[in-house]
This record gives C-alpha cells, structure tokens and sequence, in this order.
DNA sequence: ATGCAGATAATCT
DNA sequence: GATTATCTGCATG
C-alpha cells in the first residue's frame, strides 16, 4: 500500500460523523466498493433529519423502513421505490440522528464487465419490455456477425452507474444490503486494493477527491418539497452526472377518481 | 436532443 | 387510495 496511483485507503467512520450537507460534497471523487465492482462518485443529495427537511424519508420520524438511517453512520441505506428500483444511501450523524447522503452517479472504475452484464440482464434494475417473443423469428438480425446483437443495443459506460438505480444496479445492491456497514469492509480494499473486497461486504475508499473548484450545488433531483434546499453535488462537466429533472406530478389514472365528478382536463 | 407515457410495489395517510 | 429521492422506449424537431 505504499505508493499506488489509486489511493486504497479506507474512509473512516468519524467522515460520516458530521451532517449530510458537509458530508456530500467531500464524497465527490471517492470509491464505493461492493464486491468486484467499484464506482468513482460524481453525484450525490444530501437529505437531513426529521423535521427539518420535507423531502426526506426520515421527516416524519423513524419507521421500519427509514430505520437504517437512525443507526450508526458509514453504513448503507438501500429502499425500493417506484416498485422496480433500488436506491443507495451513506447515512451520517451518530445513531439516533436520520440522515444520509443519496448516491445519484458516478463512474465505473473496476468490474467494467460485471456490472454491464448487471445492466443488461434482467435482474432488478432493468426490465425488458416485451417484444421479446415477437420479431425475432425470421430475417433474423442484420448487422449479426459477432457483435452484442443479442439484447438489442449496448450500454454505453457512461451511462452504467449514471442516475441514483443504475448506480444501485452497477454496484449490485438490494434490498438485503440495507445496512450494511461501509466500513467494515474497507479493511480489505486497503489491503488489497479494489479487487480484495469480498463479495456481499462494502468499501468506501478515499479515492481521489474531487477539486473543490469543479463542485457544483444546486436544487435536488425528482422532490415535490424543498426544492430551494441546495444540496445536489456534482462535479462540474463529468459525463456520468445525470441531467436534472425537476418533479412531475405523475397524472393520476382517471379510472381511480371515483366519485365527486370534478373532471378535471 | 428533448419530451411524454407506462411500468410496478412498498410505504404512509 | 395516493404518492414516490426512477428508468426506459418511442415519439418528434
């Protein structure tokens, strides 16, 4: 561990010690590690405690899902959303205090392969949408030859670990991550560089952090509330940061309206 | 390059 | 029952 060009030393826990808002942007830069793959952060939202910040999941108190994030810090903050997504978290502040730091990006620096064959199968992050049976009988594909053909078209890596799911996809978290201890891990990865972390363990490494002259701020990603809090971090021109977008009240089902008649256009 | 609609389930009111 | 810290495919310019 003496001289590498990637530093392999471990984050310790005291860095999650301190409020999300101070924690995120000095995570710019750094590794996350989980089993063969690790990604270079290049996005990440602060979210804050109960009561003091609407857009988090912990505004309203401790509930069996939000309850990772009361715990120590340095540990994972994995939950399902949108019934076919999981995001991840770092949680800060010491136990009893809610609050973590979203992983929005970043880029895939070890298990390039891994984490593409993640992408493109349809495990939890990706769902082919139908026209599978179809189609493919007949004429049969026409720039075959030897290329990915297979699944229609490849990822670009760019855009492997690029948004807050395709990170949790690249990285190979779920549900039964939620918890896990980010430090722990980082034991390994120190000894033995990005490929020594064992599979089902986590590292978070000090990387190379991010200049504070290419740190951007700004409003959050996808909230209905407090969206003049500003605490999106990114690092300015990267490739693998995920465009913003502001939230969209999804359109209800117009079958669900029910009584009342109020139609509205 | 930008925009919309659909998918799908846990969580909270 | 409504909402959600989202992604993807297909549409248009």
């Amino acid at each position: 561990m003496g001289s590498g060009d990637l530093s392999s030393a471990a984050l310790p826990r005291g860095f999650f010690d301190r409020p999300s808002h101070e924690v995120a942007p000095e995570l710019l830069g750094r590794v996350l590690v989980h089993g063969p793959v690790a990604v270079r952060l290049t996005e990440v939202e602060a979210y804050g405690g109960p009561g003091e910040d609407p857009a988090a999941h912990t505004y309203r108190g401790k509930t069996p899902r939000n309850a990772v994030m009361f715990g120590p810090p340095g540990h994972l903050y994995v939950y399902f959303t949108y019934g076919m997504h999981f995001c991840a978290n770092l949680v800060c502040l010491p136990e009893g205090f809610g609050s973590a730091v979203l992983l929005r990006g970043g880029e895939v620096v070890a298990g390039l392969d891994e984490a593409r064959a993640r992408r493109t199968s349809t495990g939890t992050g990706r769902a082919s949408t139908g026209s599978t049976s179809l189609g493919s009988t007949s004429t049969g594909s026409p720039s075959t030859g030897n290329g990915p053909a297979a699944s229609g078209r490849a990822i670009p890596d760019r855009d492997l670990a690029r948004g807050p799911a395709r990170l949790a996809v690249a990285l190979g978290l779920l549900r039964e991550h939620n918890g896990l201890d980010a430090i722990a891990g980082a034991s390994f990865a120190a000894d033995r560089r990005l490929t020594g972390v064992p599979h089902g363990a986590a590292a978070m490494l000090e990387g190379l952090p991010a200049e504070a002259e290419s740190i951007r701020s700004g409003p959050r990603t996808g909230i209905s509330t407090a969206k003049d809090t500003p605490w999106r971090f990114w690092i300015d021109g990267d490739p693998t940061v995920s465009p913003y977008r502001a939230h969209v009240p999804r359109r209800r089902n117009s079958a669900a309206t029910s009584v009342g008649g109020a139609s509205r256009s």
